[in-house]
DNA sequence: AGCAAGTATCTCGCTGAGCGAGAGAAGAGT
DNA sequence: ACTCTTCTCTCGCTCAGCGAGATACTTGCT
């Protein structure tokens, strides 16, 4: 234990650097007429159609940790301003397939667009050696935190 | 545009982790009957505690983003709780100042200290150099996200 | 085939977090 | 004195999300 100020300042400065990402993300949503909720299912969505995955209302209610009904007037909204569509699948009619509309994807070019564009040349200050040593960083963060919620 | 793949990687790895630790908190919130604005309004109050700073409800409110009638129910919430205590203060006595209970304190110990002493742990595995190269970096990003807060 | 059991989505009624507007109380400037 | 500003709280409202259950469709069992 000979220096744990070091340590434990980086740990403030993750736990900072998240409240900014979410304070942002919460600023872009309320400017565009959002929730929270709404982008980060938007988030969600654009994610999965970028992977070329079909995304039913149950999927995006799970991966948001909303029961039926909250997920359901989710999808209203988003549908409501234009962002998605619903679409009943043939194969099995009891499901609905989520569908991202032009306009949403135009949205997330406004939301992630301008910070990447800043958080990329900001990394510019950085070397090659810097860079690969701080993504294994992140990795090893993320993994612990990954570790300490399944337990 | 030589390497655009070593950046886009890292800002995912950002968005990763923002991620993992939001889950991870609102579960924490969830299992202690609080709402994630509980949450973040008792990390800001044991960071100011630590800090010897006073919080006022009006503080508050503009660190969550929240306005006064908000804040005023998420005052009430906290201390119905009793996680905090109000009192107003004795040189401007328009001010309230908000008081931690050790209640809360051992609400944030119990479940962050865990997380904390594995992240400090997987920290080892870094030299000091790396550490600092770490901390520079996550300086700069939310340096990034701030500045893109503000316009 | 027919019918129960399971699955995906939606409807209904409700709770409560957070908003806008503004009241009340206390300090600061003239 | 008397405005002007600051800080907090009250009132009334909207709407996101919950629990319970209805509805429509599929699957498996006999």
């Amino acid at each position: 234990m000979s220096d744990v100020a070091e340590p434990m300042g980086l740990v403030h400065l993750l736990r900072a650097l998240t409240v900014e990402l979410d304070l942002f993300g919460a600023e872009f949503a309320a400017r565009n007429g959002l929730h929270p909720t709404d982008l980060r299912a938007l988030i969600h969505l654009l994610d999965a159609a970028r992977a070329g995955e079909v995304v039913t209302p149950g999927r995006l209610g799970e991966a948001l940790g909303l029961n039926s009904a909250g997920t359901t007037g989710l999808v209203d909204r988003l549908e409501r301003l234009g962002l998605i569509r619903r679409e009943r699948d043939p194969q099995d009619r009891r499901r609905v397939r989520l569908l991202v509309e032009q306009r949403a994807m135009e949205m997330g070019e406004g939301f992630f667009g301008g910070l990447i564009g800043d958080l990329v040349a900001a990394m510019q200050q950085f070397g090659p050696g810097e860079l690969e040593t701080a993504r294994r960083f992140l990795t090893a963060m993320t993994g612990v935190v990954t570790a300490a919620r399944e337990k």
